[in-house]
Parts: C-alpha cells; structure tokens; sequence
DNA sequence: GTTTACTCAATTATCATATCTATCTGACTT
DNA sequence: AAGTCAGATAGATATGATAATTGAGTAAAC
C-alpha cells in the first residue's frame, strides 16, 4: 500500500539530517539552524525573527520557538521580547552536549579543536582508569577486558578498529563509577572517531593494543596509579602526534 | 502608578523560581518540572501528558511543550506520540548543564555527590594549571593574582571568602586557553559553594592561602609540573577531607 | 494455532490566528 | 535637560483544530 510520505523526509530535511536526532519538524529545525549557528553563519548578520525563520523554513511558528528553546537550553541562543533572538557568544555554548559536539564536528575540521579534545582526555582518562583500578565491580573489569579482546580480534579483521577503541575506552569510564566521568562517552567517541586516522597512520596497531592491555592489567591488580600512567602515556602519545601536525601545518 | 503585575511572579511560581533563569511562563515550567524530575518524584509513576501538566499549572500547552522541548534538550525527558513523555535514567541527563547541576544540589545533599564533583576537579584542575603555566597570557595570569589577591583581603574580612575561592579557580581555567576546560566554570563554583562547609571548618584558612599561592607561583614561573602537583594537592586535600566525613557517616 | 492485517484510540506534532507583554525609540512636555 | 507618554517591534501566551505516530486489541488468513 502506498502510505503517505512524511513531509520531514521528503520536503524540508531532505538527507542530511542528524539521524540521533528524532524525525520531526521541530528536531529538524533544531539541526538545521544549530548548525548554522555553530558554522557561523549569523556571526556578522542579525539573527532573524521567529516569524522570519518559520517562512524562511516553511513551519509554523510554534515549531520554530521550540526549536529557538531548545537551542536556548544548549546555550546556543538567548532570546528576549523587542530585542529578538541572539547568538550566545561561544564561551557559553555547552560544549558537552553531543548535538553541539556533532555541529562543531561538522565545522571546518581543525587540528585545534581536536588538540583541545585530547588535552581534556588526558586529564581525565588516566583519574578514570585510576578510579576504575580500585572500584570498578567484576562486571565492569569484564567490560574493559571485553573491550581490549574486540581491538585483538580487529587487528586481525574481525571486528571493527574504532568500534572496539571506542568501547575499551568508554568501559574504563564506566568503572570509574562516577556519574560525570560516565558523561564524557560521547566526547571520547568523538575525539577517537576523528583522531583515529592520525594514530593509525603514524604508529603500528599492536603497539597501542599493548598499551592499551597495560592498563587493563594495571586496573585487574588494583593498581590505581599504574592504570593512571598507563593511560596518560596512552593518550599522551596522541597529544604528542598532534602537536607535532600542528607544528609541521603552521611552519 | 499601578501597573498590572504579571502573572508569573505572583499566581503560578511565586518565590522559589531560579532567578537565573528567565522570567517568564515557560522558564518557569522548566524550572518547576526540571526540580520535580530530579527530585524523583516522577520516579515510580507516569509523566503526565502535555494536557495534564498544562491544566495542572494553569498554562497553555504551548507553554508546557517548550518547557518539555528544553528538558529533552538536557536529556531529562524524551517524548514519542502515543508512547507519551518519559523521564530518562539519570545516565542520560546532562549533568553539565548548569540548570541540572543546581536541581541536582537542591536535592537531597549527599557527600557521595559532593565527593564525585571532587573527583572531577582533581583530574580537571591540575591539567589546567599546567596548561595555564604554558599558554595563559599575561592577562589571564594577572586574573589568577587578582583571585589570589581577593583570597588574601578576603582573610582580612575586606571580601567574600568564597566569592574569592571561586574566581581564583576559574581564573585558572581560563588560563588553559582550552574551551573545554572553560566549561567547568559552573562546575567548580558549585563544588565550592557546597564544600567551603568543609574545608573551612576542618583546616585553617592560612594554610589554604599559601597552597593557592604555590599554585600562583607555579604558573608565573611557567612550571608546568610543578602547578600541576600544587593544584593536586589543594584538591587532594578536600578529597580526603571528605573521604574521613564519608567514613564517619556510614561507620 | 499462529501469523498477518487492520482498526481504534491515545498522545505527541503541527498549524493558524489572535492577543498580551516587555522594551526600545522618539516626540512631546515640563 | 529630564521626565513622560505613544507607537512600534518582537517575543510570550492562549486557543482550537488537524495531522502523524504507534501500541493494543481484534479480525482475517493460512
């Protein structure tokens, strides 16, 4: 039978659409314009009016201000009566939040951007991995180990590179069994996804497989602060590769 | 003359509305609904559907619906037809979110919260004061002397201890010269806010100062190392401190 | 008896329109 | 000058109607 055809996905949000994002009008123009925002498409022009914004798009009103909303709880806008709609300065943006992440991700890809991203990890991977060494359950060590066997098995093309780092990774940040390390899932997925082509073209795999298996035996003997140099050389070797593209771009 | 006052401040959400968030109907759902999440009242029963939640405090849905659209932008809630709106577990929620973080500590206190918040300082702040010994400009590092100055005129009663404590910390932050690290701004405010009881009470003030000041040093003399260790410490210190109430309450 | 297909109803999603409220601007008054 | 008032602008709120989604129950098909 031949069902009518939604308009989000034909009309106004063709393709590009944020998947992560729910299917609607709303959530539509919630990518749309946050990305347009982060881009900086309305650094030097005023941002426009509801009204403007629902024509330019085609949707009512009603959509557009809970979009505008949505995007005010992110940080992204701020909007008051006669004054309009503006954009937050960038200091303000929460930065921790996955959609923004996604956008800025989306923006011109700097080094930069991912020099900050690993200067943060560095500082809290290693407290995660020392926190996972002494409190993380059975279950939890059993996550990490698991992690580590999907790396082996992907050297040997069984599984996916990133996949498998990204949950080894996101496993210690669960044994830290602090709510806020758990909040950084996203950032550190993010950071390997794009990272991920300079750690594989400079150095070999099976290095960083047994670096990453130092800290997984560090965290199985309780060792709190071999798990932390375990990891902080882990990723202060990715620092270290991108430092060194940084200065090989700017010379 | 005598002006109409709004409804807001004197019908619906009388007093205890967040003043840091805007004044008007939907901010003040945000906030009433937001607090009720967090506090768990909706924990073991249904989330009311946009009619109940309009009727029951006296707003239009289009209120209620941008109120729900800025929690689902935070991560407390997600709504689907049918299905209705659904409160998210705890691991979703954006915990960085400044709104979250505030309803969370209005929430029972607890020192286990108190104690992960620590947790992340000692892994955030000491990498930013290393990163500030390196890159912080002359200005930023003239702030981080400034918030040191306050401390000292605060101990002299000439400012406001806390007030103090708060910008040193954050004028370390914003020497990193990483966004990343800027965000914790609101992070560590609160985590001092609610542990000045402690630290003031166990260790004397002096002692605080001149731990502060070795972290001051540390930066002007651009050593990256030794910042880094002094900042350890400082926070080190307030861990353990809360370790031993930690203790004591459930000995 | 199991699966498939269909209908129903509940709830969010969207729209259109009207009115209210806050706030800026500029003219007017004192 | 300083204060006051009127108009204009843009977000804030209300209302009522319609569309889209989907879980659950029910009938039909095999």
């Amino acid at each position: 039978m031949n069902r009518k055809v939604s308009i989000i996905s034909t009309d106004i949000f063709p393709s590009e659409m944020r998947t992560s994002l729910g299917r609607n009008l709303t959530y539509g123009m919630l990518d749309v314009i946050g990305r347009a925002i982060v881009i900086g498409e309305y650094d030097n022009v005023a941002f426009p009016t509801e009204a403007e914004l629902a024509r330019k798009h085609g949707v009512s009103r009603a959509v557009t201000r809970e979009a505008v909303k949505m995007l005010t709880a992110k940080g992204l806008l701020s909007a008051r009566p006669r004054q309009g709609t503006i954009v937050q300065p960038q200091s303000s943006w929460n930065l921790f939040d996955s959609d923004v992440l996604h956008w800025l991700l989306e923006r011109k890809f700097s080094i930069e951007l991912l020099r900050h991203f690993n200067q943060l990890r560095v500082a809290i991977e290693p407290e995660a991995a020392a926190l996972a060494a002494v409190q993380a359950t059975d279950q939890e060590r059993a996550a990490i180990g698991a992690g580590l066997a999907r790396m082996v098995a992907a050297e040997a093309g069984a599984d996916n590179t990133l996949a498998a780092d990204i949950a080894f990774h996101v496993a210690v940040l669960e044994g830290s069994r602090n709510p806020f390390y758990k909040q950084f899932r996203e950032m550190v997925a993010s950071a390997l996804a794009t990272s991920i082509h300079f750690t594989n073209r400079i150095k070999g795999r099976s290095a960083s497989i047994e670096d990453h298996r130092a800290v997984y035996d560090a965290i199985l003997r309780r060792d709190c602060e071999g798990a932390r140099c375990a990891m902080r050389r882990l990723i202060g070797d990715v620092l270290e590769l991108i430092g060194e593209a940084e200065a090989t771009v700017t010379t």
